[in-house]
DNA sequence: GACGACAATCGTGTATACACGATGAGGACC
DNA sequence: GGTCCTCATCGTGTATACACGATTGTCGTC
């Protein structure tokens, strides 16, 4: 099962992938611990690759290193939450926006498609699959505002919402699927004011779906420091 | 000379400080090389902690490193700076609206302050310590949006903008210093909307004291390279 | 005298070594 | 029998060692 490529120049990235995959498909879970020594046998480089590599996301926010000397998939407070939303609102409306002025009829089908793939996931019960898409459809439409500081950030804050939602996720409750139909509209009407507001109007909702008011975190060993 | 302190833990943090500061200060051009042995003996810490401090700037696109094996402070294309300055009109806009929400009178006197000083050291004619002010303004009304992650992409913008600015700056534009005051003027009144629209105009105005359309780069050895 | 090739040197990329701090187990004392 | 202290072990933080690639200086040749 290692994927114990030849470790070109290219391990940290291969590290940092292979990480964030892991959060987003839910494989890994918040608070859980990475060993450097146990990475880096996984992946065949040293502790040096991947010491970077957590460095990395550290700074990208879904890895928390100074957590008493030992990093951890990150586990954000509901606070910190409230601040990844509220910038997320921010910058992929913005993005949004400037997509619209500059997108042409390929990435509007593209992007049609990709909404279309999540809805069917979600039809035939696949969560998993839909999840992906609905990613995926975040990071396109941030590619395709053309800015590559906007795209960076909005794909940042797409992945620690990710986190987030595997925090506070409430059970029980639909996908809000129409949100990206809605959207992708609002663009091949070329509305950017319309396609803004959408946009904001969905990572509202997004963030409407999780628990964050009362259950501080649905956290792991903290729940048994009753000491 | 050397600030060889006992080489705490903030290590890294001097180092990284202590760069930014000195690009801010326009002692470090971009261009400059960095080297690990150099700055390490400098600092009285190994390789290792330069390294990651260097790799820390690089994310914050201060330094760049894959240019050819060394690194040196980064010398961002005018396609980059557009994209920098856009994105701050967004993130700088978006933090004061939510300033104005917050704010408490204390606050707004410090901002005064600020901008008092500022103008003071420009009147006067010291541009390094007018400079200063103006970046404190910017990092005292990031901080003071309540959002920490909005604050630092607020921050990383404004330290990057600083890099644009040394590098692609027109000689002979004069500061425009109403804009803060206009700024200040809009927060006390509460009115967030338009400080939102001051503070756009506000970046525009900065960029487009640069000149990024015939110069491609005031630069180094790039000018020789006619062959 | 100029150009090209080779060799030495310098600086980075990666791995490893060493030491400190934290954590958990075992034992002794209460 | 429980609790606290001590010691061993594990994992990280920092420094150093090693090797590759690049750059520069020198020498030989045209």
């Amino acid at each position: 099962m290692a994927a114990r490529r030849q470790a070109a120049g290219g391990a940290e990235a291969r590290i940092c992938d292979a990480i964030r995959a892991s959060i987003l498909a839910r494989r890994l879970a918040p608070g859980t611990k990475l060993q450097e020594l146990a990475l880096g046998r996984f992946f065949g480089v040293s502790r040096t690759i991947v010491r970077q590599a957590l460095r990395r996301l550290d700074h990208e926010g879904i890895v928390s290193l100074r957590e008493k000397r030992v990093a951890v998939v990150a586990r954000p407070s509901a606070a910190d939450v409230r601040h990844t939303f509220a910038a997320r609102r921010v910058i992929e409306a913005a993005t949004v926006e400037a997509a619209v002025a500059r997108i042409d009829k390929a990435s509007i089908a593209a992007l049609r498609r990709v909404v279309r793939d999540e809805n069917a996931a979600y039809a035939r019960g696949d969560r998993g699959a839909g999840l992906e898409r609905s990613l995926a459809f975040h990071h396109r439409l941030a590619d395709l505002c053309g800015n590559p500081v906007l795209a960076r950030y909005a794909r940042e804050l797409v992945l620690q919402s990710s986190l987030a939602i595997a925090l506070y996720e409430r059970s029980g409750v639909a996908h809000a699927r129409a949100d990206h139909d809605a959207l992708v509209d609002a663009i091949a009407r070329r509305d950017a004011r319309r396609a803004g507001r959408l946009m904001a109007a969905h990572v509202d909702e997004l963030e409407s779906r999780l628990a964050l008011d009362g259950a501080p975190a649905p956290s792991l060993d903290e729940i048994f420091a009753d000491r």
